[in-house]
DNA sequence: CAAATAGTCAAGCAACTACTTGACTGTTGC
DNA sequence: GCAACAGTCAAGTAGTTGCTTGACTATTTG
């Protein structure tokens, strides 16, 4: 499902789509209005989000109102936050590492 | 730069590559060692890496050793939590506008 | 009821992606 | 110096993506 989620991101009318539904829900059309291309286009960006787990939508009458998908956002977000805080703790401590002049096995790093 | 970033992080391969260089740098050859595709595949999956800014990498005699960019990572997961922060934030206002039964202007939310 | 609205479906197409193969360029170790 | 090693380059290919068009299906609304 990562890869759905990044690969859905990674196309910026989709991400605008996104952005735009953050202010709240909105219908397909309304989605479209701000782009150049065709109402289907829109609509099969609309799939690829909701196949990838950040959209979700419901057809009430002949209207599909589409909302973010928080979870969704938040799995993607997650995976890059793990990463990187292990990389950057990982970098913090090869920076104490070379400060420190006496390599001791007793921690005790003083500026 | 995010379409780049999103896109490259949209490939389980490139996933797995960045997670193994979580745990510290490494050469191009040690990165494709898991994988049973060729080494030229792994060489063109770092390069796209590398162009989302994901990835850095230096090549000193005959080895490219490749590291993580976590500049790159943070840059696509601010943009994650920039919007999911904002969505959560609605979706708390309106739970608690349904938990408030008098609809008057001075809020005063008590449960 | 008829026309406008909101969306859906399927086919087609150009561009891009994730590979492979094979030939080639430097580098290192004996 | 020469063989093995680490990687690079370029060309080719099957499959995917981001569109479009045109025909079609509901659902309002006057």
């Amino acid at each position: 499902m990562l890869d759905q989620a990044f690969q859905a991101l990674a196309d910026p009318t989709r991400r605008g789509v996104v952005e735009r539904l953050c202010e709240g829900p909105a219908s397909v059309s309304e989605l479209a209005a701000p782009f150049t291309m065709t109402l289907a286009a829109v609509v099969q960006h609309v799939q690829v989000l909701e196949a990838a787990g950040l959209v979700r939508s419901e057809k009430i009458g002949r209207v599909r109102t589409v909302q973010v998908d928080s979870a969704g956002l938040r799995s993607a977000e997650e995976w890059l936050a793990a990463r990187r805080t292990r990389v950057e703790r990982d970098l913090d401590r090869l920076a104490a590492l070379l400060a420190e002049p006496a390599p001791e096995p007793s921690a005790n790093a003083e500026e």
